[in-house]
DNA sequence: AGCTCGACGTA
DNA sequence: CGTACGTCGAGCTG
């Protein structure tokens, strides 16, 4: 134990004192929220160290403390139960999942340079006593933080107790007034009184028949506990038997709740007195916690510029080019330039009224598009389009597009920051330039607001806005060369080179094509579906005599379970599911009209929903221009959205109808699709050698029939089309981790036979067992699977000690290759498709990426070239040990095109 | 207004 | 108790 440090703290009546019990909140905080809610995504629960923390947010706001103290409990031994071996003996085990987050709550304490300390030997209230008795004595005003009550006994003029009354948001102050109130003795009487009654939580025992008001009867007539036990035998009456019989247990309870004032807590209060916060610090830990609410919280209650000196360290230098020079100025800039556009685009429209430009040396400027001298504008323009001069962007895809609605036109992007860190960190959902700056250059970017540019001497008029375009113009010019190490640290240099920048180029172009509406024939559609779900309702109001909200799964439970009897569903969070499934299964049982009619209207509204979004999204040019994200998915894979045109119905008739409105635009001669057959499964065969598998690719056979033959043992033109299923389900099962029971709930057989039907497989395509397990030990070892192009998916959770994170981290392993692998091919085919259209000066266009399909526009004349352009590209996107097969179509709609 | 949840479309 | 996404309405929270 270190030695008391002498307290040289001079008196202060100004000095507020915080001081918390961090084991009793954390605990308050652990059940006080859902653990299921607060995970990180890697799925380290947090949801007690958010609670503390947004305790200690409040608490900071409220109280505004100047000094400021976490105590813990070291263990569960100390005085106390050395003296009462069954003291806290009642306690069950604390849950592993709050433990492990005691260390991060230690995190964020450090972050925030908070003091806390544990000492042996004793609680954690003894050291916040100790601390109390301290602070008061010196003349502060002491607020205790404890979901002990022992910790009544301290409150005075000076100290209050604030006490938990339902999970860590409601505290109530507790002062002497208060305690008298509650409890009907003073602070200082407040442990004879608990020693008398009793502590279940600290499994004390008190007197049997004696409650709060008897004890403090007694109290008020003796003046305290020793009063009490001096005159034990003037005590009348049952509760006074009692008593006696069980005084040595009140004797003992009182020595236990007594709380230590003077432990020696190496803390005096100077050193307990709040510090500058550590900002990279807070970054990093709120960061690693995914706390970004917590984190807005926390510097709203800080002064703006604390902890934040390293901004001065921003080499940042504004300048203002005369007019007319602009050119001269941005020729000087050299090269690997950083831009920062300013603007907003949506839905293939918008607008760009800022550019920030950052050389090398920190020299920059920030432009008003909207107002720039003519001679300026072309120079700008030239200077944007030059492939020759390097520029650095963070999103250079958005950053395109809006200038291009400006007419300019942005070529010689060498490095994108998001593309590179979404290569690096491919689970994050999101990469802000600030977090990045943050991670990589340890800096935060600057909050540019008039005090911001006066620090970094900034000769500005012009808006907040467009200094913050500046500082993050710089922001990303420094960023690359970090970003770019880490990059090819992880193996990445050559993805983000050769298959996401150039993709992006095709991106770009895709989002600016859209495809071409067939605006009558969805409103007519439309329509349609609108008659539909009417008379869906219509019959579904009737078979059960009253009118509800059938897209709400609670109203429907009601129908269903309780007014209808029905049996019950599978469970979700929230009651019973009314998912498709399950209503088709209700149907079975009891073939109840409701259920019909639900169903009809679930898909009806459900297709009217998807057309109204499309019609909602058609531009001005007639086209639907969806957005391709390139950094969401975390296999590598694109995603559409706004709207998303990788979820048209395909399945089922009606749906297919939708595909009908996406028609080939004026001037082209038709839409063509081209899309690979399977290629998960060659993927499957590739990467596990397996030579069966191979050979059924080679063979020409249809897969599954081939596949069947084999493990049912029966010639090919012997699999009936049941077989042909279940092989199929379970091929494509295998690339998601599928299990025996998932497989037999699929096709509806015993667990046993589903489990046979594994053995089976692998006993005749025994690579790819051999592979499966292979993929998730070598992730397992080397924390990461990758791709054939050397993407990679980080999957920490693989040694998790949570089974279910763990099984769904082994089944993430087994498919992100697979799904990965297919993704880098078609990348790899839309760049080489694009470049031969360019090369060859056809007008022919990339429209959209549907994973495993392409959709182009073909321009009068082209088809055959196209085709043979598409299926050159495509097949020969990779050299696999099977072959890559493709398949075309073409026709005046997506639905004829598609086959 | 902003969030989560259930449901469901695609590969 | 099969992966990867995006979108919608309902219903809750602030």
């Amino acid at each position: 134990m270190t030695v008391t440090p002498p307290d040289t703290t001079p008196p202060t009546t100004d000095a507020r004192v915080l001081l918390i019990d961090g084991h009793s909140m954390a605990f308050r905080a652990f059940f006080a929220l859902p653990v299921e809610n607060f995970a990180t995504t890697s799925g380290q629960p947090t949801n007690a160290v958010y609670g503390f923390t947004s305790m200690l947010l409040n608490l900071i706001r409220d109280f505004a403390p100047t000094h400021l103290m976490v105590a813990w409990d070291v263990s569960r031994a100390s005085f106390r139960t050395t003296e009462y071996a069954e003291y806290k003996g009642t306690r069950s085990a604390t849950p592993s999942e709050f433990k492990g987050q005691i260390p991060l709550i230690h995190d964020v304490l450090g972050a925030l340079s908070i003091q806390h300390v544990g000492i042996d030997g004793v609680e954690a209230d003894d050291v916040l006593a100790t601390m109390a008795t301290r602070s008061a004595e010196a003349g502060a005003q002491v607020l205790v933080c404890s979901g002990d009550r022992d910790t009544f006994q301290l409150v005075s003029d000076r100290v209050t107790v604030l006490y938990p009354r339902k999970g860590v948001s409601d505290l109530v102050q507790m002062g002497p007034a208060e305690v008298q109130e509650k409890y009907g003795v003073t602070p200082e009487r407040y442990p004879d009184l608990a020693a008398l009654v009793g502590e279940t939580s600290d499994n004390l025992p008190g007197v049997p028949g004696v409650g709060p008001k008897t004890a403090a009867k007694w109290i008020a007539a003796y003046g305290g506990l020793e009063g009490i036990v001096a005159h034990v035998g003037m005590i009348t009456g049952k509760a006074g038997d009692s008593l006696r019989e069980n005084l040595a247990q009140v004797v003992l309870n009182r020595r236990l709740n007594g709380l230590l004032r003077d432990v020696e807590v190496p803390f005096s209060l100077e050193d307990i007195a709040r510090g500058p916060i550590d900002r990279a610090a807070v970054h990093e830990v709120f960061d690693a916690l995914q706390f970004t609410v917590l984190r807005d919280r926390l510097f709203q209650l800080l002064p703006q510029d604390e902890g934040k000196e390293e901004v001065a360290s921003l080499t940042l230098q504004h300048e203002r080019p005369e007019p007319k020079a602009l050119g001269a100025w941005l020729a000087a800039r050299g090269d690997s330039i950083g831009l920062e556009v300013v603007g907003r685009f949506a839905g293939g429209a918008g607008d760009a009224w800022a550019l920030a430009v950052a050389d090398a040396d920190g020299v920059g400027t920030v432009l008003d598009l909207t107002a720039l001298d003519p001679d300026d504008d072309r120079a700008l323009a030239d200077w944007l389009a030059d492939p020759e001069r390097t520029v650095v962007v963070h999103d250079a895809k958005t950053a395109t597009h809006l200038l291009a609605t400006r007419g300019y036109r942005l070529r010689g992007v060498v490095f994108d920051t998001l593309l590179a860190a979404y290569l690096c960190h491919p689970d994050q959902r999101t990469y802000d330039l600030d977090d990045l700056a943050v991670r990589y250059l340890q800096r935060e970017l600057p909050r540019v607001d008039e005090a911001a540019a006066d620090q970094l001497a900034l000769d500005l008029t012009g808006e907040g806005e467009d200094l913050s375009a500046l500082a993050r113009a710089v922001a990303v010019r420094e960023l690359r060369a970090s970003l770019a190490a880490d990059v090819d640290a992880r193996g990445a240099g050559g993805l983000l080179e050769s298959v996401e920048l150039p993709l992006q180029a095709a991106l770009i172009a895709m989002e600016d094509a859209g495809i071409a509406a067939d605006l009558s024939y969805l409103r007519a559609i439309e329509a349609e579906f609108d008659s539909a779900v009417e008379r869906a309702a219509a019959g579904a109001y009737e078979a059960i005599g009253r009118q509800v909200n059938l897209g709400s799964p609670k109203q429907l439970q009601e129908v269903l379970f309780d007014q209808l009897d029905m049996p019950r569903t599978r469970r979700t969070k929230t009651g019973y599911t009314t998912d498709a499934e399950a209503l088709a299964e209700l149907y079975a049982k009891t073939g109840h009209p409701f259920l019909e009619y639900l169903l009809a209207h679930r898909e009806a509204i459900r297709l009217r929903q998807t057309v109204e979004g499309l019609l909602r999204s058609v531009a001005p040019d007639g086209r639907i221009h969806t957005t391709f994200q390139q950094t969401v998915a975390a296999t590598g894979r694109l995603s559409s959205a706004d709207p998303n045109l990788q979820n048209i119905p395909i399945r089922t008739e009606e749906g297919n109808r939708i595909r009908e409105g996406f028609v080939v635009g004026e001037g082209y001669e038709c839409l063509l699709t081209a899309d690979y057959s399977q290629i998960e499964m060659r993927i499957m065969a590739h990467l596990s050698e397996d030579a069966g598998l191979i050979e059924a690719f080679r063979s020409g056979e249809d897969l599954h029939r081939y596949v069947g033959s084999r493990v049912f043992g029966v010639a090919p033109a012997d699999v009936t089309s049941a077989m042909r299923a279940k092989i199929k389900a379970m091929s494509y099962g295998l690339a998601y981790g599928l299990s025996a029971f998932g497989l037999s709930r699929q096709l509806g057989i015993e667990v046993s036979e589903a489990r046979g039907l594994m053995d089976d497989y692998f006993e005749r395509f025994g690579g790819v067992r051999d592979y499966l397990t292979g993929v998730v030990d070598d992730a397992r070892r080397d924390g990461f699977t990758e791709t054939i192009l050397g993407r990679r998916r980080y999957l920490p959770d693989l040694l998790s000690d949570n089974r279910q994170r763990r099984e769904m981290a082994e089944r993430m392993a087994l498919n992100a290759p697979i799904q990965g692998s297919a993704a880098d091919i078609v990348k790899v085919a839309m760049i080489g498709v694009q470049r031969e259209l360019a090369e060859r000066e056809l007008g022919s266009r990339l429209l959209l990426q549907v994973h495993d399909e392409l959709v182009l526009e073909v321009a009068p004349g082209e088809r055959t070239e196209v085709e043979a352009i598409v299926r050159e590209q495509m097949a020969g996107a990779a050299e696999l040990s099977v072959p890559l097969d493709v398949s075309v179509g073409v026709g005046r709609s997506w639905r004829e095109a598609g086959h």
